[in-house]
DNA sequence: GATGAATGAGTGTTCATTCAT
DNA sequence: GATGAATGAACACTCATTCAT
């Protein structure tokens, strides 16, 4: 009987419509500063309805970086397994995978680093715990597969690529939450496409391992 | 008579006292998770007695903000104003600077980015919005200068300097805060000022114009 | 035409079975720590369901009350209205109704005392109000009719027969309350049948007229 | 200097003031129907008060419960400890006894039934837990040791203390309660004191072993 | 000036009740 | 009739801020 099954369709929709309106919410405003109110006004439901889909805000807050980080996977196994001709190729597939990101949740970052107090991770339930945890692990590690590759192909410098993990991360996100306090400050320059575009160039030029070297 | 002024100085000393305490627990637990009381411990003091230095929360968190501030632009003038040999050895003292920043107060970043929620602006003084703004446009400013430097000496690449602001800004913040998510989730590797020294490496043999250029 | 009478018949059962279902639940968990959805699921019905057969939480509770009371007067009417041939065996009888009360519902006493609250019985419709009422006052004057015979009988002291009823009903109560609590604070001795047994034991020795008096 | 003195005294006392007021209001309304509003307005004070003094509701109710369980065991242990004439002399002075401790907090009772709700239990402290506990065995043991020196004594039946203590406390609390709710509905007749002196002269002639025995 | 007890507005969460399907 | 998703009022608890001492 398909009844059950559009059911369960349209409760995975709601709980989706939940999670976009959260992350509108929780971008503008952070973590802290979001009520559940805000995100039960944006989804044009009452806050007693987001507790149906989530256990509480912290877990509802913890499903959006599960998203994120499975859609970064995704991006970068894509990077991974698919055939480049040279290093460059697979080079510019990064790039445009960590664009791709961007444009899919610009405030990964923020998800991401409001799990620093650990206080906040008391409360969310060890499973979910487990797959951010999985899924973050996966997800710098593919990152470094990306680079293993160019280091083994003698195309960039000899360097832990769980250094360039680190650089390459938090060069994004940094990137990313500078743009977003220079809006708020009414700075004129924000041109975060083109910024990222430089920045990757100088970052990829910098790695580049020099024929002479 | 010399009485008012070390009065004065008593205050100003106390003050001082105030916001190293505060520092200290801002950078532990972020802006939204300190509450009054636990920088009023930090310090030694009742929580009333914050309020005899500082009008608000709000204004106690910004006023550090003004300190790194002035820090930081007496670093970057620092760095201008001294004469070198090479736009390689100015390079190196901005590397230094840098250095120094994060030793001074790691969380600088935390602390600016907080300031996202245009919302807790409201409660800010304008005098006290006025002079972050100020010093954060002279430091914009004057980290461009040293771009810029380079770029006239045909060093580096011909991008607009406020480009590699926001870069060299993204990259030190995003990498501090990345480090410090690290520390929470207990992955193995973190080595701060290793990924720095790499990471400012990368950058600038990225920026640096080939001579065949 | 039997189908009204069906229809009837078969919504009678459903009441019934709900009622059944939540004597389990607040049993166990007390008035206020029962959600309708305990009930519903005990019951493997949907909230909703509830609500065509009860007004409200409350007045499901009541209906409770006034199965249990109705049993109760079942019960001690047929103490009173069997021939015995002594007071004796009158007593036995009784001691022997408390008990198959005990079984019908251990926690009338928990239901009977939520109805503590006032506040609560502001929402109960005034029908179920009176009825309670009635039930509550037949019973306990039937109790008093019993205890009048031995009285009349010269077989038990001469106290106000309403005096014995309150003891009655709370030794009754309160042993079963206790043995509760105790279960709760996981104390060895719960032996509710022998403590019930001793207890009566004493309570009909004590009121007992000693010959010489 | 006495000024750290005074203070203490008068933290102590307003901690005492509340739990007056919340004597009151707990005593009236049962644990679940009272708000800390409620006591914060009984108390005269504002809601954020209270947690100044108790952690939580569950820790102030239950601190309830520690002083009326220690005001229980002063009093049970003057009946033991006090020589008396004759058993029937020690009866009398735990008759007055429980006098006492009804006039000192007639609702102990609801209190103490309060704790079946083991999830309420989660919340407390485990230290007051174990106070709690211990208090409480010890009240049992104080009852028990007295009725053991009435069966050692040859005057009280033989059954084990533990039942008689059962069996007392449950007369007691239970005529309590009843007594409150018949209060409820109004009903007329409710003189516990008299109540209480007959049944406990019931109890005790119930207990009472026969000389022809 | 310094204190720290008191305040009370604010927020996450629960749950009796409703109502569109 | 039955459902169960949605509602929203209610309530425990927190914490920036104030003010009597």
């Amino acid at each position: 009987m398909g009844i059950k099954q559009r059911k369960q369709r349209e409760k995975e929709r709601r709980k989706q419509e939940i999670m976009v309106a959260a992350k509108r919410v929780f971008s503008k405003k952070g973590y802290d500063r979001t009520k559940m109110e805000d995100i039960a006004r944006e989804a044009e439901l009452s806050p007693g309805t987001l507790y149906l889909y989530f256990k509480s805000k912290g877990e509802l807050h913890a499903s959006l970086n599960v998203r994120v980080l499975q859609f970064i996977n995704i991006k970068l196994e894509h990077v991974i397994n698919e055939p480049f001709d040279s290093f460059e190729q697979r080079q510019q597939a990064l790039i445009k995978a960590m664009h791709d990101i961007y444009e899919f949740d610009a405030m990964v970052l923020n998800n991401v680093f409001h799990l620093q107090s650990s206080e906040s991770l008391k409360k969310m339930s060890p499973e979910l715990m487990d797959e951010i945890n999985t899924l973050a692990t996966r997800a710098l590690r593919n990152l470094a597969g990306i680079f293993q590759v160019g280091i083994d192909d003698n195309q960039i410098v000899d360097v832990h690529p769980m250094a360039l993990v680190d650089i390459l991360w938090g060069l994004f996100s940094g990137i990313v939450m500078w743009e977003e306090t220079k809006k708020t400050f009414k700075r004129k320059r924000y041109a975060l496409n083109e910024t990222f575009d430089t920045a990757f160039e100088i970052f990829i030029r910098g790695m580049r391992r020099d024929r002479s070297e």
